[in-house]
RNA sequence: GCCCCUAUAGCUCAGUUGGAAGAGCACCUGACUCUUAAUCAGGGUGUCCCAGGUUCGAGACCUGGUGGGGGUACCA
């Protein structure tokens, strides 16, 4: 596909509006404007003229005299342009040349209609940019939900919800800096590309380093690099980071993935668990404002404290099994005589957390708390029942967004742990551990799904801006 | 990976048992100097996702493919 061919693609009478506004002398695209105001600080009260910006969205011509609605990302306002008052030729070249969608510079003042809406009368006008395509729906809003994703800006333009998401969005992870700060957390960044992905068990994406001629993963966690700070002597610090699984997409996972992941020296998961309400708490009282929510239809109350119940209490109350007694494959076979469809083998960790997840679409948020050793092998075993590791997940409206532990900080046993899991081990992780870890708890939590939660929504897509998708056919 | 659903105009959608591709808005032409989903008169702007097949005739039926959605599997 050549250029000649996308040019041929802008609809004619684009075109031909852009050839206008050319031989009228007015430049299609314009540079710094300087504004007076953005359109919400606007008021009655105003003296003068003010100069504004935006884009043209709604338009109601009159023959001699023209209403139409300036969208700058801050409000709306309704701008008259009059034919003998801004003079003829500004006014026609208006009138032929300009679509829903420009961009539009605007000098004028601030009065009210007949009707009583607020408007400016303008004095003058300048074209900022052309627009060579229409913009999607008036009020139908825009729908189609690939278009939503592939091309995002449209339906930031056209839907108010997904302008409210984006914007909660980064509020949100504003202020969990700004939290952690005060508690005293410090930011730290950590390898994206690593040459032995590990601190989870996800599938990694390959990638290549050609200077070194080295194979590299893109991380599936910065786990094991936090915890070499515990080493190294920091006490608490956080990655609010990308991770990457190379998996399958559906709606609680995209393939690349915000993630807060946190460490705190001297704690344990009791410890964190209070912190993980406490942080979430935080979140729902700044940004929403409230802890009374709804996700999906389901009423969910966030008022402390929050539910905990072990692993085995939530299996056994679900399904009558109980794994202190039964290895995997038992209670495999115990889940499928309970009626619960386990493809492969032996039910997997995922597999178990999808039956938890199905099950606690419950009213309150839910720590599920001791979790077989053979879970979490990065995890510390109880004291009094080494068959359990000290771990909580936190799942609430059926969504996993909370996953900790006290860290395992015996280099001998975590050696052992890992080895019996894989083949290739970060044996740098190892060798910081065997240098000394304090006692430390740490933490993970699903920043896109907590969005999800606190805006709603029913698919991660939902609250990222460009989610992952197929290729564009280009046939 | 597997199963189900889905793709028609710029947008939102209809399209009957297979028989001349439609509606509203948008857009274009004209009228109109306080409208706000402006109004009035006129105009259809289309690779019916793609490639085959069945048929006198396919948007519709069949096969394969692609994109999208949902479920399921994988995600210590």
């Amino acid at each position: 596909m050549d250029k000649k061919e996308k040019i041929e693609e802008i609809p004619e009478e684009r075109l031909q509006k852009l050839e206008k506004v050319k031989s009228s002398g007015v430049s299609p695209y314009g540079g710094r404007f300087k504004r007076t105001h953005s359109i919400a600080d606007l008021n009655e009260e105003m003296e003068g003229e003010v100069i504004i910006a935006g884009r043209l969205i709604a338009i109601r011509k009159h023959g001699k005299s023209i209403f139409f609605d300036l969208w700058d990302g801050s409000a709306v306002i309704q701008i008259y342009l009059n034919c003998s008052f801004i003079g003829e030729e500004k006014y026609n070249i208006f009138q032929e040349g300009i679509d829903i969608g420009d961009f539009i510079g605007i000098t004028g003042e601030v009065f009210r209609t007949r009707m009583g809406e607020l408007s400016v009368k303008a004095s003058n006008w300048t074209l900022l940019t052309k627009t060579m395509r229409p913009l999607p729906a008036k009020w139908h809003g825009l729908k189609d939900v690939e278009i939503k994703y592939r091309q995002r800006y449209l339906d930031l333009i056209a839907n108010a919800k997904a302008r409210e998401v984006f914007a909660l969005r980064s509020s949100l992870t504003k202020e969990l800096r700004r939290w952690l700060d005060e508690q005293g957390f410090t930011e730290v960044e950590t390898p994206i590309l690593q040459a032995i992905p590990g601190g989870a068990a996800g599938k990694p994406f390959r990638t290549y380093q050609d200077a070194l001629k080295m194979e590299l993963f893109l991380r599936i966690a910065p786990e094991l690099y936090l915890k070499q700070l515990l080493v190294g002597g920091e006490e608490k610090v956080y990655d609010l980071n990308k991770s990457f699984r190379n998996e399958g997409l559906s709606t609680r996972h995209n393939p690349e993935f915000t993630m807060l992941e946190l460490y705190e020296a001297y704690a344990d998961y009791e410890y964190m668990m209070e912190f993980c309400e406490k942080l979430i708490l935080n979140l729902a009282d700044t940004i929403l404002g409230k802890r009374q929510i709804t996700y999906q239809g389901m009423k969910i109350d966030l008022s402390p404290p929050w539910r905990r119940t072990t692993f085995n209490e939530a299996l056994r109350e679900l399904y009558n099994v109980d794994i202190k007694t039964e290895d995997l494959k038992s209670l495999t076979q115990k889940l499928r005589a309970a009626k619960v469809e386990i493809p492969g083998e032996n039910i997997t960790r995922s597999g178990i957390v999808r039956l938890l997840e199905k099950s606690l679409a419950s009213t309150f948020p839910t720590f599920i708390i001791d979790y077989p050793a053979f879970l979490c092998p990065l995890a510390k075993r109880k004291k009094d029942n080494l068959d359990v590791c000290e771990r909580f997940e936190l799942f609430a409206g059926g969504i996993e967004i909370a996953n900790a532990y006290s860290e395992l900080a015996d280099p001998i046993e975590q050696r052992k742990r890992l080895y019996e899991q894989a083949d290739v081990v970060d044996e740098g992780f190892l060798l910081a551990l065997e240098h000394g870890m304090p006692p430390a708890s740490g933490m993970g939590i699903g920043i896109d799904r907590l969005i999800m939660l606190f805006t709603d929504s029913a698919s991660v897509r939902d609250v990222i801006l460009f989610p992952q998708l197929g290729a564009v056919t280009q046939d």
